[in-house]
DNA sequence: TATGAATGAGAGTTCATTCAT
DNA sequence: AATGAATGAACTCTCATTCAT
């Protein structure tokens, strides 16, 4: 065995690295060989972890998907405090966090079909997903409406589905066009999307 | 030498070929060999008409592309005529068709850094891809705008990128959890989304 | 492509090759690289020609397995004429001949379960196989038997399984001491084994 | 440390393990790991016990070759008793046993150069073998020639080969076709060839 | 002695690409 | 242009072996 500090066990090493090349290079480039060599073990190792590459990826996601269900978490203290319209930019903010993560493992998941079927195979057996997550936000939304802070016509299920569209495709354009965020802009564009959702489009 | 009939050209099946696998099975699936037998043309027949496979998806890209911009493009003819909520349902239609074919293209090229490289060189050249595209439903919002029909303090630009996030969505989670779309659903979905984001959120 | 004297087909070196290493080096020293190395021609051209190592493996089966009826297939004109005894002298020296270039494939088959399965399923659809081989003998003895060459109380079906038995036995020992046999050796084996066979041991 | 008798000793755990997967799986099936597995050791206590795999097997070998011997140690008492031709049909049958537990061992030298190396070493070392084994029997018929009940002319060396060869054939081809073989067969089909033996065939 | 995570060479296989025909 | 065998780098994964505990 060679010494190691013994803090970040060998494990956790390679699903960040994994996740670290996932990001960065997205399924294609994150090869076996490439996670090793990052996570500072021999090519060998991972196998000792994980039964496949796949297997690999799978804890990945088991680590990525629960961030936005923590994000989110608080959501139910929020109801009748502060105004709807900057609670629901937090909510873009929080989102837009999760996917800038969850992205590259998305997009491997429509890559490979492969992994694809091992995903859904895990989702459906853990009953989670982020499919799943904008229940947090319909449930926040309907909590308000029924406070009368929301207008009684709207749609809760619907809104809640378009924040995280909205976050999940300015995280995808992100990737797509290598651009780098900043908190300053981050703030701002939640701002005007949530001003957006809120207020009424038609006179 | 095989005889062709010479009509369907060559390139034509290629690219075809291309784009059935990329959205059947992924680039993963995608290979060269798989390309040329799905075109049934021999594996070289593919570098008389590309100089590398990533060459041959950029030019599935520019196929694909085009299809939102002719989508929109009677936009404009639209300003003033019908009520706006059903005109952007019918944009949101439009642009989830378009999503569908595209998506899987998205998700390659964030899958794979060669693939990314190519696209951003070219889209660096062409000033063109789909994050341009909102500009026409921005256009028809700002029409709209000048003729009373939409709220003054309405942000068009916003309103337009989430028009496109939310089909991007949609086509998206369709692909992940490989659902069927029905025409019927689609059109359900379309007003409900439409209608949530054409009417105020607060009281 | 490379020019190549265009006499042996890159199949056919590479059975050789395949052959000759499964002979010199048995199964686990026959890898597809050295195959490759042995047929001087790249790594992955073995997979131009053969599905799989195991497929080429089956392929060399075809190739060597044939030798035995070859070697026997003129026993039929050989009733009647000559002596019985130097008649299976030869037969014994044919039959070592065939199991020097065989054992070193039939111990891969016994060593290798999945190529033991994929063996006896080609074997099954052939309907040949060494086991098959006895028959000629069996009915060349046969055949002698009704001339009154042979003694009616003998068993053809048995002594022409200890033919094989004899020579298969003499073949596997000379591998497995990495003996050098010599053709006068041979000569002298098989009329020693041909006579204690043929003549009675007890009084 | 987990707690052991102490009893079933360790070494012999491993040995018994090794030849049960050499026989079920072959060699390619026999890795240290399934080893350890199947004797409920751990991967690294293999080498307490022993220098290298290779050494393991062949420890193996020096506990199923002296089956052999044990099998034909009774054979000079029986010079003079009962008829030769049953006790031959007996030899067979002892022969047989012993080949049944041998043959994968033998085709494992075969397939694999190391071992081949290995195997033939210790052999020169310890002068002996199973090619040896036909002493014991030659000595019996030389005994039974000079109480002139086995014929003056006979040929005791080469008859005693025949034995061990036709009881290695019959063995071989059992694995080879996977066949499972009765008692009572394997009676029938010792008595034929010890009377094919035996007797003329020529008249 | 026993453990089992770590090692890394090497296995079989794939695949984008080339090029003589 | 079209062909398709040949190429060889690179991939995922296995496994005998080591060694700190």
């Amino acid at each position: 065995m060679v010494l190691r500090s013994g803090v970040a066990d060998v494990r956790d090493q390679l699903l960040d690295a994994a996740l670290a090349l996932l990001r960065s290079k997205g399924i294609k480039g994150a090869t076996t060989r490439e996670i090793a060599r990052a996570a500072k073990v021999a090519d060998g190792t991972l196998y000792n972890h994980f039964r496949t590459r796949e297997q690999l990826f799978m804890a990945v996601f088991d680590r990525v998907l629960p961030i936005i269900k923590e994000a989110l978490s608080e959501l139910p203290m929020r109801v009748g405090e502060g105004d709807v319209e900057s609670t629901l930019a937090e909510v873009l903010l929080a989102a837009l966090g999760f996917f800038r993560e969850a992205v590259p493992l998305f997009a491997a998941v429509i890559s490979d079909p492969d992994l694809n079927a091992a995903y859904r195979a895990q989702m459906d057996q853990q009953q989670r997903g982020p499919h799943r997550a904008y229940a947090w936000i319909e449930k926040y939304l309907q909590a308000e409406q029924r406070m009368r802070r929301v207008d009684a016509k709207a749609d809760p299920t619907t809104t809640a589905q378009q924040l995280l569209a909205i976050a999940f495709f300015q995280a995808f354009t992100e990737r797509f066009l290598a651009a780098t965020p900043t908190a300053a802009a981050d703030k701002k564009w939640a701002a005007a999307q949530a001003r957006a959702l809120v207020r009424p489009l038609v006179v």
